[in-house]
DNA sequence: TATGAATGAGTGTTCATTCAT
DNA sequence: GATGAATGAACACTCATTCAT
């Protein structure tokens, strides 16, 4: 019975992600409405209460899900380039983002938004899917193939407008994003 | 008299809209509390409707505020190269940036959100800063000094995002993230 | 459980609107305070807009239930003249507002008071009692019981009032309302 | 000057009571807005206080206005019957009231709706007016002219409705009501 | 005296959360 | 375990009133 049990709680567990991944993709964390995934799951307005202790929780379980299931996605095989293992992952997530489309947008856009108490941990549950890509940019960097002062400076930006930190180089970003958009400066710019 | 009152109001109205940049950019337009951009302005909680009819349009003047400030502070040579008029105004703008923390954040945060109904007129909002950028691009493009190809990318990746359109090439953003990311792909990768 | 929940929402239900028929008979529409009505039914401030949209749907309610409760308890025989017919109805009324004051009083006040938004919904929640009276007079108008000079005149009267319309006949007033204060005008005056 | 000042303050007073007149009888005295007074009479928000130490007592004042011009505009001869001095009264009022339309409308209205805290006053303030036909009636009853039945009913009516007393005779109004409506019963009915 | 910017108590309404069934 | 009625803190917004100019 208890294996019974279990495989409807995970049933229920699911379906209650789903519809949370797809309510925060459309509506953002604060307008999305407990009430409303809770009967798009196909359950009552309190069954949620259930699975997960708050809004929030169940918004970083969606969070976590979806970097545990992007980072699956990405295949990266040991030994090759960085270029290839970089190329690999990224479509890996791509294949994903384009099925799951819902849990791309959560783990993309309120990553992006940095909401005070949210952000930190927001960022911790994105570990799993983080952790592979860092992995892989620090070999290469370690193995001279890739470019070291770009994610430093893409890091020091990052780091200042998701943490309201105060300084970190602003003036650096300019050069940045020229090169962003239309690549390295040629001579005679 | 009227003098003396103008000079007030507009001072009063500053206060607010430095304010209300403050929360908006730390909490996000949701979270953000009018009361408390009121009283963070040292005024009382209905001030603010003196000024602004509600909680949205304070929003967008804050918004356009910081619009006019960023593209002020570009100075744009006409007769430049393309790379060098968006090295200027990009350069004006992460300046303007660095001193007003605030503004830069609610123009650059709100703007990523797509929040349903405010999201188009956000984007209105920022014309006097996108129109001088956009102008600029088009002529570099036009003269073939900027590759046409990623703003297209660009575009239709924005696009997906913003609009949760349906299709736009996701299989593409692979080889444009990495190109952005490290530059163009060298023979041999 | 269906019937349990089923019978605790009626009950729940009827308590609001209690509460409500007496808040609103007594300080009328506009000064009625929600807060105040969740509270003197034994319930908190929220619970109201489980059971109505909001305070003017509410109050609709009870013009219309004080409306259907009106109407019942006026007997009407079929085959009698319209001065018994008359007479029932206005007894029924009559013994049920003194039951049901609160109830009477709402019936009565905000239909005088022509509240600009309000009142064409009010004249349609009061439907199940006007559509009785306005059947029984009709009849009588018809088999020449009735005098339909009056009904008349009161009409342009109200609708003056009501509507304010421009210029339906004032002149005409004092000789009506001498006439109903005190009877048709007897030879000699 | 004082003279002059005085002659401004009268116009400035008469200006206000006239716009507060329009809008309490469109808008009913809690949906009237004090700022909406004083600019419709072409003078700023604070102006009002300057003259009427509150919104209450500025309808107070309305009333009391259109009470002694009602009073004013009835001429009610000494020595004539009954009838012919509230035809009279009644006449002008009606003249009155089809020339200031508003100032009618706002001793109707309010005097009807029984408004918790504000009845009384209204009442008292009404006082030039009623007194006049107090008198006349009085007097009729007194020689015989008018029935004295209905005047005592309706005054326990209006009694029991105005002043949520709680018992008076509400068992008396169906035949009240019918004798108003039709005329009195005639034998046979 | 007239002004109108500032006030802040009060309103209707929402919604995450609880808990008895 | 699922339910959904009840909760009440929090919110955006209104408007009568004050008072410095």
């Amino acid at each position: 019975m208890a294996r019974v049990t279990d495989r409807v709680k995970e049933t229920t567990r699911g379906r209650l992600l789903n519809a949370a991944a797809h309510e925060f993709a459309h509506a953002g964390f604060e307008r999305a409405s407990v009430d409303t995934i809770s009967i798009a799951a196909g359950y009552a307005k309190g069954t949620i209460y259930n699975y997960f202790p708050s809004k929030e929780e169940l918004f970083l379980a969606v969070v976590e899900e979806a970097s545990h299931q992007a980072a699956a996605a990405a295949p990266a095989p040991r030994n090759a380039s960085a270029w290839e293992r970089l190329r690999a992952a990224l479509s890996g997530f791509c294949g994903w983002a384009s099925r799951q489309d819902s849990l791309a947008r959560v783990l993309v856009r309120e990553c992006l938004m940095g909401t005070p108490g949210l952000y930190p941990r927001v960022i911790s549950a994105e570990w799993p899917l983080t952790s592979e890509l860092e992995a892989i940019i620090m070999d290469g960097i370690r193995d001279g193939e890739l470019r070291d002062d770009i994610p430093a400076d893409l890091l020091a930006l990052a780091q200042h407008w998701a943490s309201a930190g105060t300084t970190p180089a602003i003036s650096a970003i300019p050069e940045l994003v020229l090169t962003l958009l239309v690549g390295p400066r040629r001579a005679g710019n």
